[in-house]
DNA sequence: GTCTATAGGCTGATAGAC
DNA sequence: GTCTATCAGCCTATAGAC
């Protein structure tokens, strides 16, 4: 059946081109402007014909999204390597908050917009239908990149530079929050802030671990 | 000239009305979903009979803006009473996260949708055509709101419990920063924070705290 | 598999009657 | 000042021709 296999390939292969249409036109116009004319007139078919290769625009969001929180995990990853758990805090609130400057509708989009689709693609899934997507290292991107943050508070208590009766996934919790409040207002109140991002990041990620001690 | 301003008072009434409904479109489904034709039949009048009191939407969305300031300050008020600065920056921020939490819409109008409506309303304006507005306390209110957690590093330096030398501004920033991504992930991620709003607020305050020794 | 055409809905905003 | 009617446009999704 290598006729069969040619065909999945070719589907694969336009959904990936219907993503990444979907993709530049949230980067360039934001959520709210994804319709599926513009997706069908960026790849040159017909409207139509994207609903063979996704049920609705919703799904076509979802994955969006499960795509945004890859990006996000492969960003921080890197970091992760770093040995002193204090330089990797470091780094990984760095590389968090410049992955959500430089990809701002990227961000908007699997933090900021509907919990329809950031919960939907930041809990692990299965396939959703058709089985389109089966080898995809997506799943639950987003549970792995926090598991990073995790593990470096684990890393301090193995340091003892931390209690080793703390609440890692808690800490972790402050933590993110704190990042996601420095990347989110800056996207949104962008005017009002004086400090800088990076200015904001080093402050908050000095004063978070000072307050550790 | 009894009758104009009788025509004047009917003016402001109908406008109060208008906000009052949109506000409620905005709280039940979103800010999205707020259109004209909603707010003619909350109100009961034509459509095209907002277009006399407003603008246009943008405009409606701004004030509905501005009444959010004002109404996160007078939340935020009562607990610059509080002398001791510690004590006031713990119940300042409990009333923040608070305040998001059950204004969820309104938090999200002022401070997770549009610049466009954000910046608009954040910064000191003038009455912007009518002078309709006149009497309105709400110029600046989120500027107080911020001056509000400003002064709690002030009197932190007056109590000796912070550096002479610190900058107010940036640590009520940087503080800031950290309520608004407790407010705005659990809005948007509700699902996947194991921690409640309220745990969260309190520890990161605590962390804080401990950070500035 | 892809097209054209269209159903059936929504939107903001305006013109002109009363 | 308020109405009705409507313009001009957008949208998702589907049906049926090819």
């Amino acid at each position: 059946m290598g006729s069969s296999e040619r065909k999945e390939r070719q589907k694969v292969e336009l959904q990936q081109q219907i993503l990444s249409a979907a993709k530049e036109i949230v980067s360039r116009d934001g959520f709210a402007a994804l319709t599926m004319r513009k997706i069908a007139d960026a790849i040159e078919y017909a409207p139509g014909t994207i609903y063979l290769y996704f049920e609705n625009r919703d799904e076509i969001a979802k994955q969006l999204c499960r795509q945004g929180y890859r990006e996000l995990l492969e960003c921080l990853k890197p970091t992760a390597a770093i040995l002193d758990p204090r330089a990797r805090l470091r780094a990984m609130a760095g590389a968090y908050v410049q992955f959500g400057s430089s990809n701002s509708a990227t961000y908007r989009l699997i933090f900021m917009e509907d919990p329809k689709f950031t919960d939907a693609a930041l809990s692990a899934v299965p396939i959703p239908q058709g089985g389109g997507y089966a080898n995809d290292s997506s799943n639950g991107a987003g549970i792995q990149a926090f598991q990073l943050l995790v593990a470096v508070f684990d890393a301090l208590k193995a340091n003892r530079s931390l209690r080793a009766d703390a609440d890692s996934t808690r800490l972790a919790e402050i933590f993110w929050t704190s990042l996601h409040g420095i990347v989110s207002l800056k996207l949104t109140c962008s005017s009002f802030l004086a400090t800088t991002s990076e200015e904001l990041v080093t402050s908050a990620t000095d004063l978070f671990l000072a307050g550790l001690e």
